[in-house]
DNA sequence: AATGAATGAGATTTCATTCAT
DNA sequence: AATGAATGAAATCTCATTCAT
């Protein structure tokens, strides 16, 4: 799966590059308000501090600028995940719960980015939407090679499917904070959200009968 | 919060749900393909099997339609619990699964439905938006009404707030059945899905140490 | 110049003659707020107290109703005259005067209908536009034949074509007075006005030196 | 009473007033023909000279085109005014004649914008209409000054309720020259018309038995 | 004779994209 | 490299008119 090359007509590519992430602030901030249909490539244009024949040198259709902003979320999340260094290394149970901490944290950053991202993906066209959905599976392969990890250190019992199945429940679980956050960002804290999912995703509902003396 | 009343210019009610319900057909299946913006007025009128004109004498805006679409979504999501007959009534273990299991099933039934539904419901206006949100959280109380019996019954240990969250823990692992559709559905049959989750609610993945003996 | 005859559906005359004039008096309601355009057919209808399809069982063509609404106005221009036993006859100078009052008082009393013909007739086709100036023209004539015979009398020194334009100045001004309702009106009183246009008419601006001895 | 601001999506404020000129003088010549409703958006803009699209960047609807029609008409009444340098100075009657003698010449000139304006003008709506009813106003305003001068240097006695009275007869001689331009410019040249007239005003029809040696 | 559902031509308006300057 | 005026395809919505019942 290529990144797909964004052709542009100017050839400064330093200049390409500082200009698209103008362009892609500028967009993220209205995609967010607006959605990627109600907003026009004239008020992006506008909102970058560029005019509307500028915008158009450095993309070549609107829907360029879904797809750069999708890619430039991604490159964001990989990016935090570093900064908040996540141990795929150790293996071990504490290190697991940390890197989904970590992960929730990175979804709480981003939320505005993910909701965008999730609400408009679908208007990316066939060629640059399965480069969108790969970085999707991407996410999730992260948190199966945690598991994974963990399972080959013989700290967690699980099947090559459950592992798979669990990277995608933690995946959504995060999502969830954001996309559902008029209701759950009502109820609780981001710490007590997270502490609350990790208990449920380690003990489940019926060990909790007796979970009180679990750390988590 | 009220139902909104979508004005129709036709007299004769049960003509007027009659296409209604046609044209929410046909809409369904268009914003499936194209989502609610790509989609035009005159396509819906055609796949719903009449001209604009009589397409206009049932709605009076564009969004009238996204609005009868979610409406009708959500009807149908209770009609299908109720078929299911969620036994609500028991508050043991088994009836929680069972409930569970039928709302998985509601979910995979609607699964279009419902992606449009997300991914379209923001274009909604101010005046229809809170009645679809408000429908969305009553889905989430099903659920919790359901787990607070168990609750009630002694067969489970959570607190107000652990009721709560994983209410909408279970509607959300519900819709990513419909949502991950791109690769989960490549990786199990529904009641493969429905079996693991309702073990890793239940069980969660500590648990799964020593649980294999455990019937789910 | 022949009345144009509007085709109608229905056979029975009586009826369509009931039919026409609650229809001329809905849509001369509807014209005075909205004007012929921005009225609807099926607004004619309702006020009407029918529907659209009776609607159509009695004209033809939209712009039959605008032809129906003139019409029957200057049939009402000319019942008023004759009830206002306009004094075609003396040919004097009192009895212009009581003519010409006549005439500002039927202004008065149709001034919404006059407003609506003067405003919408020119949205009136090829055919039924001549007969309508036609019905204008012969208003005009009704003041030219009373100038006519008070000149004959002798009481008036005025040339044929003098004649023509005075008659021509009197309908105006009285149209004035509905005209420029919003700015006259508030000035002065209907008796206020005619006394005063009289006073203009007979006398003149330069006469009025010396005619406060006149009466008027 | 503030102008209206008409706001268009094109900076160079010198092109915005060139191509609404172009607009306003399309507008006005498509006006005349079918009157505002019967004219399309599509025909002005291809009367003006350029497409659609640019039509809706120098307007934001249609409405505004009548609007720019109006405001223009009466731009250039009042430089016609200044044009013919009426001569509000003097307070002669030889001044007031020559003022209006030159108000009926400047109808005359703009007959046809003076026909549209008076047709079309109920099409404006609650924001743009109130600012053309003044400008109407404004005209009457304006020999009501030359009047009162008369009046004030003793040439002639009339009461200020007659002033303002005689101040809307003559606009509204004035515009029948235009509006009845179908019966009366078949009987008359302008200055016929205007002599008469102007005969009329000063000497009334009494007077006329013996003005033969009246100059006029 | 009365009804009102159905129709579709046509109107206004928007906006992505181009291209001359 | 930057600008923004120009374009016209396409979208939404209206409404006069018809016709089956």
């Amino acid at each position: 799966m290529k990144k797909q090359q964004i052709q542009a007509s100017v050839k400064d590519e330093r200049l390409v590059e500082k200009r698209r992430d103008e362009m892609i602030k500028g967009a993220v901030s209205l995609f967010k308000k607006k959605g990627f249909h109600r907003t026009t490539t004239r008020e992006i244009a506008r909102e970058s501090g560029f005019s509307i024949g500028t915008l158009y040198e450095y993309i070549r259709k609107k829907e360029d600028i879904l797809y750069l902003v999708c890619d430039s979320i991604y490159d964001r999340v990989h990016t935090k995940f570093e900064q908040h260094k996540m141990d795929l290394e150790h293996g071990t149970l504490e290190g697991l719960k940390q890197g989904i901490r970590n992960y929730f944290r990175v979804v709480d950053e981003l939320q505005d980015e993910f909701l965008v991202m999730y609400q408009e993906s679908k208007s990316l066209t066939k060629e640059t939407l399965p480069y969108v959905l790969q970085k999707e599976k991407e996410m999730a392969l992260l948190l199966e090679k945690m598991l994974t990890r963990c399972v080959e250190n013989g700290e967690l019992f699980l099947s090559k499917e459950q592992v798979q199945l669990l990277s995608h429940n933690i995946v959504v679980l995060g999502q969830m904070w954001g996309f559902r956050r008029w209701v759950i960002q009502k109820m609780f804290t981001l710490d007590e959200y997270i502490d609350m999912q990790i208990d449920f995703l380690f003990n489940g509902i019926l060990r909790n009968k007796n979970s009180e003396n679990l750390e988590n």
